[in-house]
DNA sequence: GCAAAAGTGTTTATGCTACACCCATGT
DNA sequence: ACATGGGTGTAGCATAAACACTTTTGC
């Protein structure tokens, strides 16, 4: 059989928009560029799809590649494909988001990478249309995060209601009553309460909770009511 | 500057999924394949991208080169690149879904490229993995229209709460109690009641309306509630 | 005058929001 | 003993759901 033949080819990559959260704040793990153009210049954890390899199989040997982990939240963000976006070939671009619980790499910043960790209201001049990415990345997290309960997979197996809300909050940049905030998320059966407290952040200790793993996959389509007033149509 | 060299290239595509209501039932416009591979067989409307084309308008021209139409609705689905999906060569589509008022093209059918409406619950088997995106679209389809106006897309000009609430019914399989769906729509405030009625359909007839230009791009980020017990979390 | 679809209101239940006090502990 | 953050209950309000009858008109 013949080939598509006089169609041009172009490259394809794949760019990882990496979300974590330490307690505080929301954060964003960028690289410095490696290899021209714009070596040293702070970027997005990315790559070019293999000659066998699938879209989504790319972007989790990147993102393997970078933090050695496995088992991440990844979604499809967007295709990018401007015909100047990369000035060296025309390249499409096939944007990645992920969720990671950031204690379980913040100590091993990748040195061959130069990754950082960056708060996600004061990071750098990205190349290319990668703070456009960004951008975008922020928008899907908090629309998404409003209906279904993905932010769980920024936190560590256990965590306490006061994190979890500070998250929240951190997320949609606001703040929330905690006695309505515990009683949403207790309600969504999604928790599992524990025996023992985090003595770390408080002196009284604030129970632990670990997610209910069947009824997270289960509900995970349903739709949650976190932040207040988000139903309402004006 | 140099070039990436020794990454591989390949073809980059656009497919659309293009969606019309007719009054009664959801429809898919496909085409028949005017080349090889499979030529002959049913298949979405697609293309290679151009040297120096993005994305979007790519679909927007592919969208243009069927139906003539311009303006249209249109969304970017998902970057399908799975290595085997084009027996030929390797090839990423990215797919768009798009959504017209029927009636400004049924008559008017591509003969060029054999394009038909079918109904979306049978409609043939397609090549490649074009059922795969069908069926990813049909779900966007589902889950986008339950909180953003975007069915109005589908409807000519001036139509019906009658007419709009069937259009409801279809997408999600479903009756609703006109009632309430007449009062939700309405508290909407995208519709602009007019004067005449459409006769056709009722022997009373039914009050056409329109949808409010400058309300539905300001509300329609903003989340309605038109579908039942959506809302629950069980 | 009858069949067929359009249009309209009320009651009830549920869920959301706002709000304030006591508890446990480390210092 | 006091300061700090954790945990809990209630009452009022707003929204959504369930439900049935009257109206218009073409035949």
């Amino acid at each position: 059989m013949t080939k598509y033949s006089s169609q041009s080819k172009l490259l394809a990559a794949i760019d990882c928009i990496i979300f974590g959260f330490d307690g505080q704040e929301l954060k964003i793990l960028l690289i410095k560029r490696g290899f021209e153009p714009k070596r040293g210049q702070w970027s997005l954890m990315g790559g070019f799809i293999k000659k066998n390899e699938g879209l989504e199989e790319g972007a989790v040997r990147i993102l393997n590649q970078l933090t050695g982990l496995e088992g991440i939240y990844l979604e499809q963000l967007y295709a990018f494909g401007e015909p100047g976006r990369d000035p060296i070939e025309r390249t499409i671009s096939v944007a990645y988001f992920a969720l990671i619980d950031i204690h379980q790499y913040e100590n091993q910043l990748s040195r061959e990478y130069h990754a950082e960790w960056f708060n996600l209201t004061k990071f750098p001049r990205l190349i290319f249309d990668h703070n456009n990415m960004v951008e975008m990345a922020k928008e899907k997290l908090r629309y998404k995060a409003g209906m279904h309960p993905i932010l769980f997979e920024l936190l560590p197996p256990k965590f306490t209601i006061p994190q979890l809300q500070t998250l929240y909050e951190e997320v949609y940049s606001t703040s929330f009553d905690k006695r309505n905030f515990s009683r949403k998320v207790l309600s969504t059966g999604l928790l599992i309460k524990q025996k023992e407290k985090d003595k770390i952040n408080s002196k009284k200790g604030a129970y632990y909770y670990k997610l209910d793993k069947r009824n997270y996959e289960r509900k995970f389509q349903s739709f949650l009511n976190i932040i207040p007033n988000s139903h309402k149509h004006w």
